[in-house]
Parts: structure tokens; sequence; C-alpha cells
DNA sequence: TGTACATCAGTGAACGCGCGTTCACTGATGTAC
DNA sequence: TGTACATCAGTGAACGCGCGTTCACTGATGTAC
């Protein structure tokens, strides 16, 4: 629970939100148990030593570094998306495009961090797997805020499915037979889903 | 490289086979990771001690556990399609009816392979990796080869995309949620692939 | 068929390493006067 | 403003544990005659 500091946050905080930072980049890329703490508190400009007087466990830290991935990916897609729908895309084309963008099929660790720990969702403690179920909630709350008018809001839950899964398969598909996969995936969502009637 | 045994397979393959058997369950119930050599072996009926007799090296399992589990998993989807075509079903339909039985929300270690890893496919090793890269062409190549006659080759890999994209949030979400997300995508897939014109 | 020996498959102790976690201590920050 | 002291944030050594891997050894299997 964190409370907003209108002024001088203590050094600790300052500590704090940058350990959070850094364990968000390096689940994503790492996954959920790739990292030590030792590395993360290295990566952060600290010792490992001091990493429990700031969690009380490394799968707490998980848990917060997920809720914190999150935001930070959802803002920036939001922040993306508002520069293509004020160039004129629909809402429903700007998401497809900007989550189906190729970079993302490099850059793992500044992206969703459902698509990022996706099969590891399952196998986190209690605690997280609370956190992991939520934050797929909102993804699907997303992608249907941003469905065409009159279109069946159920599909936001079918449209986060395609999404993340041909996010995934282009992943591990790798190079070209990966950004053909993600033009395919953003081609067919935008055609079905939000047709340009010229 | 497995060649196929005529009569009688030596003591050590039928060790191997079970060990295998064993590791592509275990992993796709903790995950790549999730489970250590003597588990494994002592779950096969063995002590740790002679695994490296078997392999060369824990990774080398993974590798060919991932392939048993691929090989396992679609013959017997092949199996349980086959019931329902032979009870009237298309083969579309039969495919997206039982990837996406309620059933496979919880028997994780059954499952397919791909949507237990998905996202540390991209952290396996090279071997490894390679391996995973060709279950995923599989896979799409799988579900094309179900599509209705006369549509387009390309929707595979959505229709693959989307299937185990639902299935991985709706593992995340579990229970109730779940099921309502796998029963959506299984009506959605089928409406708009391969409607039933009556 | 039975015995003697070589090979095979598996055992279990041990090693080294990395990781999560703890803790006594230190240096820096901030407060009281 | 300056000094004295309390509190805070971080350090780094250490602990215990589990895991992948190795290896000398044992008991079982199979072969030669």
């Amino acid at each position: 629970m964190m409370l907003i500091m209108q002024s001088k946050p203590t050094r600790k905080q300052v500590s704090h939100d940058r350990i959070v930072d850094v364990a968000s980049r390096a689940i994503r890329r790492a996954g959920a148990n790739g990292v030590g703490v030792a590395d993360i508190m290295k990566e952060a400009g600290l010792t490992h030593g001091g990493f429990y007087a700031h969690f009380e466990s490394r799968n707490a830290l998980v848990s917060e570094a997920m809720r914190h991935a999150w935001q930070d990916t959802s803002q920036a897609l939001m922040n993306a998306m508002a520069r293509r729908v004020a160039a004129g895309e629909s809402r429903f084309a700007a998401l497809v495009n900007c989550y189906l963008h190729d970079s993302h099929l490099e850059k793992v660790e500044q992206g969703c961090v459902i698509a990022a720990l996706s099969s590891e969702m399952t196998r986190l403690d209690e605690a997280a797997r609370g956190d992991a179920k939520r934050l797929v909630a909102q993804l699907i709350a997303l992608v249907r805020s941003c469905l065409p008018p009159g279109c069946d809001p159920a599909n936001g839950a079918i449209v986060a499915s395609t999404m993340m899964g041909a996010l995934q398969l282009a992943r591990t598909l790798g190079g070209k037979q990966g950004r053909e996969l993600l033009a395919l995936a953003r081609k067919q969502l935008i055609n079905q889903f939000d047709p340009v009637l010229s």
C-alpha cells in the first residue's frame, strides 16, 4: 500500500522504488525465478544485505515488481496509443498496433508482464497469484475499453488472448517467422473487429 | 534420435523412457526449472546417481521431455478429435473443443507443453530453444490442417495464438472466470471460422 | 544345462556452487538545544 | 550556526540448504564354453 508523497520522499523510498523498478525488468527478462536478490540489488546500486529492510521476502518483491511492471507498461501503452489516435487511427487499431509492435518481440523486459510471465503465473505463491489474476482482469478490461462501439464486450477476453498468444508464439519462433506472425495477427484482428469501411 | 525397436528393448531403454515420461509431466507441472533431477529420478523409481548414464545434462533431459510431451499430447488430441469427428463434429470444431476443453484448465501436466512452458521457452538453452521453435511450428501446422476447406491457411497461426493465449489466461484466472473464458473462446472461434449454416 | 567371467545399470556418498536469509556493525542523515 | 547524539539506511560476512554433477563401487544381467 503506497501512499502518495507530496514532497521529499525519504532516501529509503527512493531506494525501494529503484529496487522495484530494476526487479520489474529483471523478472520480465529472466523469469520470476531467473534472477537472484543479490543481482537485483547490485543493479539497483546496493548490496544484498539491505534487501530485507525493504521486503519481507523475495516473493514479496516479485509481487510488487509484477504490479509495477503492469502500471509501467499499461501507461506506456496508453501514451503510444494516444499518439496513434491523434494521427487518425481508431482506438482499437492503435491498441493492436502498439501491443503487437515488432519492437515488443525483442524488448521483453519493457513489455507486457503478462506475456513475459504467463506460464509461470500459475506457479507463483498464493499472494502473487492473486496479483497475477488481477492483472489479467485488467488487461482484459483495457482491451474491452478499446473495442469499437457496438462490438460485444465479451470479445475483450478473446482479443486479449489472441494478442498475448501471438506475442508469445512469435517470440518463441523468433526472427522473420516471428515478425510475420505478428503482422498477420495485427491484420487479422483489425480486419475482424474494426474493418475500415471505405 | 530414437530408433524403433522391434523387440526386447534393453533395461536401460525402459528406464530411459520412464525418466523422460516422468520428466515430461514434471516440467509441465512445475516449469522447466521447477523440479530437480533427484525428484524426477525418484518418481521414476531410481536414484539420482544414475542420471548421467542416461542424459548429458539436465538441459538435455528438458529438451527430450519437451519433445516427448508434444508427441504425447498431439497423439491424445488426434484420438480425442477422431471420436468427436466420428460423432459428427467438423474437424475444426473438434480441435477447438478438445484443445479448449475445461479439463485442460487443471490438468496442466497432461496438456499442451507449449501452453505449459510458453513464457519460459525463450529462456531455454540454445538446443532446447530450437526444439521449442519446432514444436510451435508443429502446433501451427496441426491447427492449419484442421481449418475448414477454403479457409486461408494463414489463419492457422492466428487460431493457434488464440487457443494458446485463451488457455493461459484462463488458467491464471482460474475457477469460474477461467471456465467462462474457455467457453467464450470455443464459441467465438467456431462461429468465426466454421459456422454451422443451418 | 551349468559354471565362470565380463559387462551393464543403478547406488549413494560426496563436492562445489549459488541462493535466500540473517545479523552485528558502520557511516550518513537528521534533530535537539 | 554549531555541536552532540539518536536514528536510519546500507554493508558485507556468514549460515544453511538444495541442486547439478561426479565417481568409486555393487549387484544383476547376459555371454562363452
